[in-house]
DNA sequence: TTCCTTGCTAGAGCGCACTCTAAGTCAAGT
DNA sequence: ACTTGACTTAGAGTGCGCTCTAGCAAGGAA
């Protein structure tokens, strides 16, 4: 079922190949969200599935999943029992957290640009009449 | 120009009012966030501009703004100069940021979308054709 | 008066996710 | 034989943003 002779990577490679350094990358296993066979001198040997992992675990860090969540993740994966259940379950609700997220960002994000709307409507009226409406800006900037 | 009888309030009805800290609002101010004023016996009262200002600080901080770039902005508020221009430019250069992130973060969590459908359909799969199917699913959940 | 609440300061502590250091092993190249 | 470079480990250190503690002060209610 498994491929025989499937391509190895060192660290270093697969530090190269995800962004992610070699000295993370043996965090992460040490934290449970890796397991990567060894040869017998003890250097790390990175499948192609592995490296898949690595990106996934990108995906899942990079929208805010905290490393004991993945790592719950992974626990699942390895169990031996079928946790699909679980484990969809348990990726939709960090989908869901993530949708919430997105949008609470885009709402604060309005609010900024709000405020840059504003400074570009205060620096027109300047060019307009003067150097008068200066000083209640400075006061506002923070405050509006 | 300044409304002279403003109603102020105590850091404790800030907090309730804001969601913040009575902790983190003395924090910001010790940050250079704030400069909010004091009673004789050193007590602050916070006037409605400095409320708007811990909201807009909100905003910059849900959006991933360090404190040390909102302390940027805030020494420019408080230059005296009119320093609007810098202002806006430093807002929008966040903006930018936040626009980038969003759209990084919206990638990622297509990543993990697409595994979640890859779950339902073994999952449909398996419900038609019997237990098979299970064995690779493990094997590939963090892989694949 | 005594208690309770709310406030104050300086500074320590915490949780997270790395990130780095020290000291060593190993294999290949010159 | 020696050097180089990539790897190994355990564990310390870092940066960030809070978060909390200790010890004190002031004001109002019972």
């Amino acid at each position: 079922m498994t491929t025989a002779n499937e391509r190895v990577l060192t660290i270093g490679e697969v530090a190269e190949a995800t962004g992610v350094t070699d000295h993370t990358l043996r965090y992460y296993e040490k934290a449970g969200l890796l397991v990567v066979p060894r040869l017998a001198n003890g250097q790390r040997r990175y499948r192609e599935m592995d490296v898949k992992a690595v990106e996934f675990i990108g995906h899942l860090r990079r929208t805010g999943m905290p490393i004991r969540t993945i790592r719950e993740y992974a626990d699942l994966v390895r169990s031996g029992k079928d946790t699909s259940a679980e484990r969809m379950r348990l990726l939709e609700q960090h989908r869901e957290n993530v949708v919430r997220d997105l949008a609470e960002q885009q709402k604060h994000l309005d609010g900024i640009t709000l405020k840059i709307e504003w400074y570009r409507a205060a620096m027109d009226q300047r060019q307009d009449s003067g150097a008068q409406f200066v000083e209640s800006l400075s006061s506002a900037a923070l405050a509006q």
